[in-house]
DNA sequence: TATGAATGAGGCTTCATTCAT
DNA sequence: AATGAATGAAGCCTCATTCAT
């Protein structure tokens, strides 16, 4: 029996490694992306980088572009669980933490959102995974559902603007979408004050959409990340 | 001399229709670049699309990339146009009118403005014309430069925050910046009131930074292009 | 003792299944050549009709060619057998027997016919198995062998023009290939009265190279290119 | 005026030295696919053996497989004129001239004539060119049309057998095409008297169909399968 | 014995740029 | 000055075969 076990362990060892070496395809191909940008990363160098073949690369992937999704996908999961964190501390009372949240998410680390809104060009109208982007629609938009009922709580109690919900949320997401690009934007990059910048900006992200919004909020303690 | 003249004459004339031609490659550029995407467009089908050839485009511009960055850089001059009227405007004492005067600029051609965004993308690493690059981010910093006055004024009598005047700017440029990228965005593309929504995110932009904004402004002027 | 034969049988037994086993990959595979076209079947796919690992398959045939010339082996020697059956009717006195027995062999499953035409090409020139085509040549030349003694007979008794023997065995190879192929050019497939034109060559088979059919042709002055 | 006329001559021997070279390539093609077999040619190579960058290939095809279904073409052409000159020995009285130049055509360079059809398979799913394709078949039946009235006649006058005209120019197709295969048949190769036995094909194509052959055969029992 | 993950050579194709005419 | 044929680097992807477990 002792045998039986082992094996069984064995096996899963193995699934166990294999689907590792997908995280690492990933995470090389993202380190590779934002280290040379996504033009000058091949296949090839992917496969170098994690030290497999490039055969090994499409047991795990169809595609390279698949790749590039799945890196948008994970990317957008994770602002998904930020912002549902958020959420729930604003039905407890805080009423700008979501859209707090969210800007902290977005704004955690910048160069993974600008290499993610990039990619999103690039896969705009790929044909392969055409299908596949749909999954990444479906997490934007059940972000925009999840909050729905707290947008439409709050302008029930005349703290946001009598808009239709998901206008706050749009707004927040292109306000954020804005911010990452002029982090990076070469024309502003001479700048030092960045941080203090994106702090201006998140307050803004924060409180737009308010009614009245800038009497009630204390703006020293948004965007403390 | 009529015969110096007239040959004078020629020669003027044949500049004039040398520089036609330019505008001519640029313009067939960009039409093809909206309209098939800029993956799509080889220099081929430009030189096709003027109805000269391949060679001849070579004589007006060094590398592909110039043409990309003469789009981008007349769109910008056009903004920046735009934005003159507006700070006059503002001057004589409509003080939302820069802002909003930018934000129309932006938002009148979308899928332009989306266009150059993402030119800026594949030009960032861009070595061939590094040095050219920087024609347009001195166009930019014009911009804020010209704003700066308007905003410490603005400042001044308390109208806007107190934060460094240019991040008033910077906070219109990435909102008009992520407005237009929420226009085309896949995920939110099956929405048919973007432009309510656009309304909403103009608006937000012309009274954003505003102390106590939204008591005194007249949203139903705002957006009303 | 008890043990020993059934330890025997055990092994017996693994052996017919391995051998089984065998026979299932062929199978599969020639399904999938036929359902698929060669080009699209690999030897993944193989395996995977069969239920077996893709190294399995490689514990059975030493390359995927001998996969393939398996499948012609297996082909030629049914064909070998209906031709055999053939040669006895035509020894009791049924000349054409022999002729029409083959015909009905290669054109009961045509497409069957057409695939091992096709394998062959793509062996033609495989250094791998280029030993083990000899065991198919040898299967075809047997066959001529065996219809040696008939067709001699035949040209005795002046049934048969007085060629070579194997001529007429070789003709009739001929006119099956091309029957076979005729019959899936794409060229002609818009046809609809393929069985008729099928009987029609059938029956030049049977009889061609009869005496009683040249009588107006002067032969000495076909084929002097 | 002088200057005019060589400037439009250069012209035209540019647009000559093109069109050779596209000669060239084709020519180069067909060498190389019979000295080493179709599936050791590659683009690379053939553009090697013009000796002209490989990016040259694709000026003038806008695949690889063009140039094998040009290949294609060219021949079926090149048989067409020779079956249309012995259609016109048989208006005028020859009764076989037609099927004899067939299979003289096909028979000039019988390993042409292998390469093609071997061609022939390849493109058969090549979803390039899948319109192309057309081109080759419309050769082919234009053959057959323009044999429909001679065969037509030959089955008046009693000596064709009569079955839809067709039926025996398709037959002739069918023995041609199998007498190729025969002809490189690696399981044949060791005879020596390949031509004998050719002539002896050719015979059969030329007098098969023809009445007077069927006396001692009951038809009906014939692919009764 | 059976497995299937790993490999990597090699094919086709694209297109910005050059340069001889 | 205008042309457009020629170039060739570079990228993605396939799949037969191997081999460690």
């Amino acid at each position: 029996m002792n045998r039986k076990t082992s094996s069984a362990d064995r096996i899963r060892e193995k699934k166990k490694l294999f689907l590792d070496r997908e995280q690492s395809i990933i995470d090389a191909a993202l380190e590779l992306f934002l280290a040379e940008g996504i033009d000058r990363v091949t296949v090839s160098k992917i496969a170098a980088a994690v030290g497999i073949g490039k055969g090994t690369v499409y047991k795990h992937f169809l595609t390279k572009n698949e790749i590039l999704l799945r890196i948008m996908i994970d990317y957008e999961r994770n602002i998904t669980n930020c912002l549902a964190a958020g959420i729930i501390k604003a039905e407890n009372g805080d009423s700008g933490a979501a859209a707090k949240g969210y800007f902290e998410a977005r704004l955690a680390r910048p160069e993974l959102d600008r290499l993610v809104q990039q990619l999103e060009v690039r896969l705009a109208d790929a044909e392969d995974i055409a299908g596949q982007m749909d999954e990444l629609h479906d997490i934007r938009r059940s972000n925009e559902e999840s909050l729905h009922g707290l947008m439409s709580d709050l302008i029930g109690k005349d703290i946001l603007e009598d808009v239709p919900p998901h206008f706050h949320y749009l707004a927040c997401w292109a306000l954020a979408q804005g911010a990452v690009e002029l982090w990076f934007n070469k024309s502003w990059n001479y700048r030092t004050d960045t941080k203090e910048l994106m702090e201006f900006i998140s307050n803004i992200g924060v409180t737009m959409g308010n009614r009245g919004q800038y009497h009630n909020v204390d703006s020293s303690k948004v965007g403390d990340q």
